[in-house]
DNA sequence: GTGAAACAGTGATCTTTGTTGCGA
DNA sequence: ATCGCAACTTTGATCACTGTTTCA
C-alpha cells in the first residue's frame, strides 16, 4: 500500500494535465448543437490512432486526466503490480431529457479513444447509440463516434483552453492487494484516493460525469462490470439508469460481457463476485416513495400494477412519505418483491395452457374491460359491475386436455382444438403442423381438429391463427404416408409445370425463328406471300393442338382448319364453338395472326398460351371443364379414388385428372370413404394397377403436348405452382 | 433543494373464432 | 338452393410511463 502511495506520488508529480479527459454524452437537442459537438470534438480531443502514438504521448507525460490513469495502469503494471485499467463507461442515457442545456455550462465533448485502447468497448457504445435511437427516434442528432476519428486534429501548437472536467474520473486503477486478496481503487490524479471506492461516484447532477456501467479489464484483456463497488444505490437508483431495465435487457449485458469474461475462475474471482453481490444485497432500504419503483427487493402497495398482487402481505418495513420524517402517520408499508405475484385471469391462463385449481379464490378482482355479452346495459342498476377474477400461477396446474377416444379428437364448441402451447395436445393425440395435413387426413377419412395455435387481428376482432391438425396418434404413420405422397405429387407436378413452360418457351422462340427465316426467304418478293404463308404457319400451330411441323412436312400442308377439326373430334362440347369460331368471317384475319401469340408482351403473362388466338380459348374452357367436374365428382363423392382417363388431355399437368394419375403411378391409394361420419376404419391400401388405362407417357410426347395445350384454364393453378418451385 | 402529487400527453398493450359475394 | 372458396376487412379502450408544474 505504502508502494502505490509513493507510486502515485510520483507519477502525479511528473505526468501535467493538459487536456480535457472523456465526458459524460447527452443527446443534441438539434443539428445545430450536434455540428457544435463535433466542431469541439474535432478542436479539442486526444486522439491516438496507433500503440505508437500512444508510445509518443507517453513520453511527453502530458495530455489528458484519462491518458494519465492509462499510464499509471501501464506504470503498475511494468513494475509487476497486477493492475486493472477502470473505466466508467459514459454511454447516452435511455431518457432524452436534456437538463443542463444552459449556456453557461461549457459544451460537452467526447473523447476518442483510439482503437487498441481496451476502454473503448464497442458493445457499449454501439447499445448507446442504438437502443436510445431506438425508442425515441425523434431526438435527432445523437453523437457518433466513429466519425470523430480525424486523422490529424492531435496536436494544436496554441493550447486551447480547457473546459472544465469533472472532479470524479472516468478512468482510474485496481491494484490487486496480495495479502487482503481484494482489488483496491487507486486514483493519482483527480480523486487522489487510495483504496476508498466511494471516492468516486458523482452526484447524478454532476453534468459532466456520470456513473452507470465501472468495467474493470485487466491485463489479459478480460473485463468484469464492478459498478456495484463504486455506487452506493445500485439497486434504487444506478439500475434504473442502465439497461437492465429495459426487456431481456439483463441477458444482454451478460452475454455482452461474457465475451470479456475469463475463461476460467480463480479464487479471488470468485470471492470478488461474492463481495460485489453481498454489497448490493446489503444496500439499504431506500428513504423515498420513487427509489422503491421496480425495486429488485422491495415493493410498494402503491407500485402495484393491475395484474399484480401483493401476496401473502407481509410487511417488512415502511417508508414515510414527505421529507419530515417526524410524521409517522403518513407512512406506507414496504413488501417483499418475492411477495409480488403476476395474476391472470382464468382465460389468459388457460391461453398460456393451465388451468386454476379447483377451489381457489381469486387473489384479485378487477373491473371487466368490456360488456362481452352485448346488450348488458340493464346491469348496471343492479348495481353488479362486471368483474374479472384473477389468479396467481401458483394456483393453477398444467391444463389437461379431455382425452381421445377411440380416435375421436375432443373439439371446442368452434369444432376445432385449442393448441395454445404444446401440453395442450390432448393424451392419445398428436398435432401435425404441416399445412397439407388437412387434405391427408380428408383423403384418409379420419377424425381431425384444426388446432388453434393462437389469434391474429384482421379487421376489428381477433381470428384464429389454425396452425396445423391434430389426430388420433394410431392415424400418424398412415397420415404421413399420404403426406408423402401428396408432397411427391406436388414436386412431381411442379416440376411437369416447369417442363412445359421451358418447352413453350422454347417453342415459342423456334416459331419466331422460322418466321423471321421465312421472311428473310422472301424478301423481296411480293409482300402478299409471305404473309400468307406466316400466317398459315401460326394457323398450324394454333389450330394443331401443339406439335411441331415435322422437318418434312410442309407447314401449309395440312390446311388448319382440318387440323382444327381432327383435334375436335375428341372433345364433345367442342364442335359448336368451333362453329361458332367457323361462322365468324368478321375476324380479321391478320388480326387473328397477331393473336396467335407472336407478340412480345404475350410472354408476360405465363397463364394463357401466347400462341393461342383470342377466340378459341373459350373453347378450350369448355373442353377441359368436363372432365374436370367430373373428375371432382369422383373425388368428392365416390368412395375410391380413382383414376380418370382423358384422351388428349391428360398432358395438363395440373389438372386434377393428371394429379390424381401422378399420385397413382407412384403410391396408388384407394380409399374407403365410408370411414366418413364416425367409423375408425380408414385403411390405406396399396393396390396394383393395371397399367394399361394408365395414360402412360414417355417424357417427350407428353411434354410435347402438354406445351402445346397449355391453354388449359386450370394453367392458372398452375402457374404459381411452378413459379413457387422457380423460386425454389 | 428535494421529493411527492397532480395532470396532460403519448406510446404500448390488450383485444381474442367474420362477412360477403360469387361460382360450381 | 346449397356449398365452398376467396376477397376484403386493418379498432379502440385502457394502462403505464414521462415530463412538467406546484407545493410542502
Amino acid at each position: 500500500m505504502d508502494g502505490l502511495n509513493q507510486a502515485a506520488d510520483a507519477f502525479t508529480r511528473r505526468f501535467q494535465v493538459i487536456k480535457p479527459g472523456m465526458k459524460r454524452a447527452h443527446w443534441a437537442e438539434d443539428e445545430l448543437q450536434l455540428k457544435q459537438k463535433l466542431k469541439s470534438i474535432m478542436s479539442n480531443a486526444e486522439v491516438f490512432l496507433s500503440k505508437g502514438d500512444f508510445r509518443t504521448q507517453a513520453k511527453t507525460m502530458q495530455g489528458s486526466r484519462d491518458f494519465g490513469a492509462q499510464l499509471f495502469c501501464a506504470l503498475l503494471r511494468s513494475v509487476a503490480v497486477e493492475a486493472r485499467l477502470v473505466c466508467s463507461l459514459q454511454p447516452l442515457p435511455f431518457s432524452g431529457t436534456v437538463k443542463d442545456m444552459t449556456p453557461s455550462k461549457p459544451k460537452h465533448q467526447y473523447v476518442v479513444i483510439s482503437s487498441d485502447d481496451p476502454g473503448s468497448s464497442t458493445d457499449e457504445r454501439s447499445q448507446s447509440e442504438k437502443s436510445p435511437a431506438a425508442s425515441r427516434p425523434r431526438r435527432i442528432g445523437q453523437p457518433k463516434f466513429t466519425p470523430s476519428r480525424p486523422p490529424q486534429p492531435k496536436f494544436h501548437s496554441a493550447p486551447i483552453p480547457t473546459p472544465r472536467d469533472s472532479s470524479f474520473p472516468v478512468f482510474w486503477v485496481e491494484a490487486f492487494n496480495e495479502a487482503a486478496q481484494k482489488w483496491v481503487p487507486i486514483d493519482p490524479i483527480v480523486t487522489k484516493s487510495l483504496a476508498k471506492p466511494s471516492k468516486f461516484e458523482p452526484p447524478a447532477s454532476d453534468s459532466l460525469n456520470l456513473m452507470n456501467y465501472v468495467i474493470a479489464f485487466e491485463d489479459d484483456a478480460s473485463a468484469r462490470d464492478v459498478t456495484r463497488r463504486y455506487v452506493k444505490a445500485f439497486n434504487a437508483k444506478t439500475r434504473k439508469l442502465r439497461v437492465e431495465v429495459t426487456r431481456n435487457g439483463e441477458e444482454w449485458w451478460d452475454k455482452a460481457l461474457k465475451a470479456y469474461e475469463k475463461p476460467f475462475f480463480e479464487d479471488r474471482d470468485e470471492a470478488e463476485i461474492s463481495e460485489l453481490t453481498s454489497k448490493s444485497a446489503a444496500e439499504p432500504m431506500p428513504r423515498n416513495i420513487q427509489d422503491f419503483k421496480d425495486h429488485p427487493v422491495y415493493a410498494l402497495e402503491r407500485h402495484v400494477r393491475r395484474n399484480e398482487v401483493i401476496h401473502p402481505k407481509r410487511i417488512i418495513g415502511h417508508v414515510g412519505l414527505g421529507k419530515s420524517t417526524a410524521r409517522s402517520d403518513t407512512s406506507v408499508p414496504v413488501y417483499r418483491r418475492s411477495d409480488l405475484h403476476i395474476v391472470r385471469s382464468s382465460d389468459k391462463w388457460y391461453r398460456l395452457g393451465r388451468d386454476v385449481r379447483v377451489g381457489e379464490q381469486p387473489l384479485k378482482r378487477v373491473a371487466a374491460s368490456r360488456n362481452k355479452g352485448g346488450g348488458f346495459s340493464d346491469d348496471e342498476d343492479e348495481n353488479e359491475p362486471q368483474e374479472t377474477t384473477l389468479y396467481a400461477e401458483f394456483q393453477t396446474e398444467i391444463y389437461v386436455p379431455p382425452p381421445v377416444v377411440q380416435g375421436r379428437i375432443p373439439k371446442n364448441t368452434y369444432g376445432n382444438l385449442d393448441v395454445y402451447v404444446p401440453s395442450m395436445v390432448p393424451p392419445g393425440g398428436v398435432h401435425i403442423k404441416r399445412p397439407e395435413a388437412v387434405r391427408a387426413a380428408r383423403i384418409l377419412g379420419i377424425d381431425y381438429a384444426d388446432a388453434v395455435t393462437g389469434f391474429e387481428f384482421r379487421g376489428r376482432r381477433g381470428t384464429a391463427v389454425l396452425g396445423g391438425i391434430v389426430i388420433a396418434i394410431e392415424y400418424q404413420e398412415a397420415l404421413g404416408e399420404v403426406m408423402r405422397g401428396l408432397e411427391d405429387e406436388r414436386r412431381h407436378a411442379a416440376l411437369e409445370a416447369r417442363t412445359a413452360e421451358a418447352l413453350r418457351f422454347w417453342r415459342l422462340f423456334l416459331m419466331k425463328l422460322r418466321i423471321a427465316e421465312r421472311v428473310k426467304e422472301y424478301a423481296g418478293d411480293d409482300e402478299e406471300q409471305p404473309h400468307e404463308d406466316v400466317e398459315d404457319e401460326m394457323d398450324v400451330a394454333d389450330a394443331g393442338g401443339g406439335f411441331f411441323p415435322e422437318p418434312d412436312q410442309p407447314a401449309n400442308s395440312s390446311p388448319p382448319k382440318v387440323l382444327g377439326k381432327g383435334r375436335m373430334v375428341h372433345d364433345q362440347g367442342f364442335l359448336e364453338d368451333y362453329t361458332e369460331r367457323e361462322t365468324e368471317p368478321s375476324l380479321d384475319e391478320e388480326d387473328y395472326a397477331l393473336g396467335g401469340g407472336f407478340l412480345p408482351d404475350d410472354d408476360d403473362d405465363p397463364a394463357p398460351d401466347p400462341v393461342e388466338p383470342p377466340k378459341p380459348a373459350p373453347l378450350a374452357i369448355n373442353s377441359m371443364s368436363i372432365p374436370e367436374s367430373i373428375a371432382r365428382n369422383k373425388a368428392s363423392k365416390t368412395p375410391l379414388y380413382s383414376l380418370v382417363v382423358v384422351p388428349n388431355h391428360g398432358s395438363n399437368p395440373t389438372s386434377v385428372p393428371q394429379v390424381l394419375a401422378g399420385s397413382s403411378d407412384k403410391a396408388p391409394i384407394a380409399i374407403d370413404s365410408s370411414a366418413n361420419g364416425g367409423s375408425k376404419s380408414a385403411s390405406v391400401v396399396t393396390i396394383s394397377r393395371p397399367p394399361s388405362p394408365v395414360p402412360k407417357y414417355d417424357s417427350d410426347s407428353e411434354i410435347e403436348k402438354g406445351s402445346l395445350l397449355s391453354e388449359d384454364p386450370d394453367d392458372e393453378d398452375a402457374i404459381p405452382e411452378w413459379l413457387m418451385f422457380d423460386e425454389d
